[in-house]
DNA sequence: GTCTATAAGATGATAGAC
DNA sequence: GTCTATCATCTTATAGAC
């Protein structure tokens, strides 16, 4: 028999942030105990807390995203091929990959703890939405860019969470096409 | 010194089931304690497995909602006015009230258990979406359908668990009237 | 670099006194 | 109809052996 275990830090590390994502994903923060992480990970708990110190400070490390700056910033592009972009980075990814989830829906799930729930206003609000707010018209340009929000976070939703049939296997041309006329939409309409 | 507390079964059970609804809303199902929700609602903890048995059984009983049936089934309402109504029903409920947050939020909150999931699904999917797919057009009715759902669902989410600013401020006739335009186009889309 | 043992506290749930 | 006391189990986290 070789060794018993991958003596190799940096591995487990990375299988523990992995799994931890999986985990945070499926059952919450608060429905996730760190001997389920390390199990998946086939580790020893007491490293969770070697290695990243709390398990508040792993979720927040396995949920952490760097926010795409100015996603059509330089080109000039308009509302609609912005919500298709946000559409394949937030919720048309590959699930079966190790811990694909987007961390927004990683933090939705564990939306009991006011942080992160803070965290989660400050990210979608002032950085996923701050760009389409620009680009809308009318003097409700806000309002509007907060249900082009929730419309792909709702998406989002369908498939992950609540796993409706159809939009979970749809494919994303047929469903960004439909989004992009609803968007359109919201772009063309008179001020309420 | 009057009665140290009200003798009253029905008054109590209320209670605790409107603590436990405010509760399991803000902090989902795990994040909340048997304890914690009869200190909200004053009284002692052990009345809860009296009177409902377990707490998952408070829980099924605090989230338990009829839909109501056939929504515009008699009337022959177009998709945007059944959208509107669910609008009115699930999302812009009076949140000052009791344990007035719909309980499909509820739900979301505490999707880290599968029989919650399930039962989500079921209500959306099965329930509140059927009325939909009737009346759209195209192969991809369903598609459409859950389209609406996740909108309505998502703008519900930015209201509630994330607290944008704009949505949370608005009036439901100015979402309404916008959300009745995305909900046209989507019934004017043609096939993907 | 990894594991054993354990601390210190919270959890859901029960039995029985009042 | 309500409360006290308690159980067994689970939680995060730490100290220290290997």
């Amino acid at each position: 028999m070789s060794e018993p275990k991958r003596r190799d830090k940096a591995a487990t590390r990375t299988a523990l942030l992995e799994a931890a994502r999986r985990r945070f994903t499926e059952h919450g923060y608060d429905g996730t105990g760190v001997r389920d992480i390390a199990a998946d990970a086939q580790v020893d708990a007491t490293l969770i807390f070697r290695y990243f110190g709390s398990k508040q400070a792993l979720f927040d490390e396995a949920v952490r995203v760097d926010v795409p700056q100015g996603l059509g910033r330089d080109g000039r592009r308009d509302p609609a091929a912005l919500a298709g972009e946000l559409l394949r980075e937030i919720v048309f990814t590959d699930r079966t990959a190790p811990g694909a989830e987007h961390p927004l829906f990683v933090m939705l799930r564990s939306a009991g703890r006011p942080e992160v729930r803070a965290h989660l206003r400050e990210q979608v609000c002032d950085e996923y939405l701050a760009d389409f707010a620009e680009r809308l018209p009318g003097p409700d340009a806000g309002l509007r860019a907060e249900l082009i929000g929730g419309l792909l976070l709702g998406i989002g939703l369908m498939r992950s969470v609540i796993g409706s049939p159809a939009l979970s296997d749809s494919s994303i041309e047929e469903t960004g096409g439909l989004v992009a006329e609803m968007v359109a939409a919201l772009q063309a309409a008179p001020p309420q």
